[in-house]
DNA sequence: TCAATGAGATACCAAATGGTATCACGAACG
DNA sequence: CGTTCGTGATACCATTTGGTATCTCATTGA
């Protein structure tokens, strides 16, 4: 064991991750990918509560891939795109060693941002 | 709510995006992207036990991210590129969405330029 | 005005997670 | 041989995680 301190705070690319690491908030990015949702919505989707929802759409909020707007008493979840860059960015460090399907996906993106 | 029971068995899917949540594991799949490595050497990176290394270790090869090669009494860890395909897929699920996203927010800036 | 509706907040719980300490075991080497 | 070295396995612990129940608050609409 080496014995420098390694600290480690908590990135973006971590907290997108993490948020990516749940099977319910992959549905849940899938779904907004079709169309935005309210919490409501999202939840006639799946069989646990309002609440258990919720807490899934704070974590992605936190990893950055979620944004929420307020309209009157609803809030409307929608993808955010750039929430996703830390991951392939991530990703793309190993281009030398899976193939080229995630270089592709990434230049998508790079072209569009300019 | 919806009624319907939805069980959802550990898919390789699940498994390699579980794997990649952990900050210590990812980097280890950075170390053994440079160069193979046995559980010792890793262990000399971390500021935890051995114990604790072969636990990520467990879990980033039912990810299907690593393999593990018996050379004597060590264990020589390697990266498994194939591994990581199911993310890989899963993402570029996306593309069309991100494309599409990320060209009009570029247009609206766009315009607000002007 | 006031009841219904959509959502946030919090307390609480069981299970999973990330870590340690410790023991066991086969391979390497004097 | 016997001992040391690299590793696996297990028991145990604290914290995090994913879920429910419940209460509150603000908006909506008859």
């Amino acid at each position: 064991m080496v014995s420098r301190t390694v600290y480690r705070m908590q990135t973006q690319t971590q907290n997108a991750f993490r948020a990516l690491a749940d099977p319910t908030r992959r549905d849940i990015v899938q779904m907004l990918a079709a169309q935005d949702m309210t919490i409501a919505q999202l939840t006639d989707q799946f069989e646990m509560t309002r609440a258990a929802v919720k807490k899934h759409l704070t974590v992605l909020s936190d990893g950055g891939l979620i944004t929420v707007e307020a309209r009157g008493r609803e809030r409307i979840n929608r993808l955010e795109p750039k929430g996703m860059a830390p991951v392939l960015d991530w990703l793309s460090y190993f281009d030398q060693f899976w193939d080229d399907r995630l270089n592709n996906l990434k230049e998508a993106i790079e072209r569009n941002k300019k």
